[in-house]
DNA sequence: TAGATTGTTAATCGATTAACAATC
DNA sequence: TAGATTGTTAATCGATTAACAATC
């Protein structure tokens, strides 16, 4: 039972690493952990830690530490990992593609059920295991499946005119490849931005100044 | 003239942001802007914008505001987007492919240079004009072309080894979409993490949250 | 000059870390 | 019980915001 909802951006931004850990701590056979233990293998502190999971409940045992099984399926439920939201996604191009067939959309809490493009010449491609449909189709899709998540992989300049017509079309959350600020035009609605090329320009910076030491 | 490298993370991932913004307000002709107007467009604190660009040096005017185009130029050059630092990428898989057809590097300051896979079956195509090479050219490529930065987009499991491998080549930079944690394993080394899934699981547990607020 | 807006210092806010009593 | 480690409160640190003198 989450003991509110007002958990920071901080915290949330660090669930999946924690999930991750736990996972590969589970595989390995390891069935208990403390902070401290934790925190060596993860390079944060122990008291950073606690603090994380006390903030949904208290989840280990004084003089023992975490059950890994336990905890890790206790992450899963807090990052909402079954529950398998429809998922549409618009674009592709190449990297619309790599992310449809790359992605382990289920194991993350989606279950993918359209591929839409504008392109005529693609349309009726599986990706997959999912035929293109072209975008056209995508009120009816929508009006009949009710997908909540769309993912966005199509060029900036497309998408104002799309994302509104996902919005109207009951789109609650994004997964928003483009350079189009979502949230701030539609603030009901939930967007995980991904700017490759923004994350790219910052290794640039950190190449160079690392490059500047010398001097 | 950087008054100094100890500028903060928060600050440095905020500046590819503020670069995309004045490219587009210099591409439809606005030449000047104060700290105030690029707040509201940007949604974050005037104060906060003058403290970022102080970190490198004072750029605006009192009472005029700051150049655009100017501002746009210092901000690529803080940056180090003319670098055009050499780069290599390994791994032909959809996100390989995705990445090396669809990413601008020449703009971001990199150069494409090299891209290897350990699929015989994939050796010789073209991916963004370049020839796939077989991983055991890396050694030699890497010694006669000298690149400093490698796109890592292999499965994380190939991850521990190609990355000692590409340390004691001289790799400076990382551009990291597997799992593995190159960072805490070389210090020496700068890298950028792009972990999709994480990202995805944000996403989950930001729509989860909002789906549990009725009650 | 008067008005505007920066650069910069001081105040506030939030996140991380340290400390320790509670307890398994 | 004694030892270990959590949950939680208090202290510290860093980042954001507010305020204002400097100056174009």
């Amino acid at each position: 039972m989450p003991k509110n909802s007002n958990i920071s951006m901080s915290v949330i931004k660090r669930l999946p690493r924690y999930y991750r850990f736990l996972g590969e701590l589970n595989r390995c056979g390891i069935t208990r952990i403390s902070s401290r233990e934790l925190s060596i293998k993860m390079g944060l502190t122990a008291s950073q830690i606690r603090q994380d999971f006390n903030c949904f409940g208290g989840f280990g045992q004084q003089g023992y530490g975490y059950n890994v099984t336990q905890l890790h399926i206790e992450i899963g439920n807090i990052l909402g990992l079954n529950n398998g939201f429809k998922t549409i996604l618009i674009g592709t191009g190449n990297l619309g593609r790599a992310i449809a067939t790359h992605m382990s959309f289920e194991e993350r809490g989606f279950n993918l059920i359209g591929i839409f493009d504008k392109n005529e010449a693609t349309v009726g491609q599986l990706v997959r295991g999912l035929p293109i449909r072209h975008i056209n189709g995508l009120d009816d899709f929508c009006r009949e499946y009710h997908p909540t998540v769309a993912v966005l992989c199509i060029p900036s300049e497309h998408a104002l005119e799309v994302e509104k017509q996902l919005v109207d079309l009951g789109i609650k959350g994004f997964w928003n490849f483009t350079h189009s600020d979502i949230a701030s035009k539609y603030p009901d609605v939930v967007v995980e931005n991904v700017h490759l090329s923004d994350s790219l320009m910052t290794l640039c910076y950190q190449v160079s100044s690392k490059f500047e030491e010398r001097e």
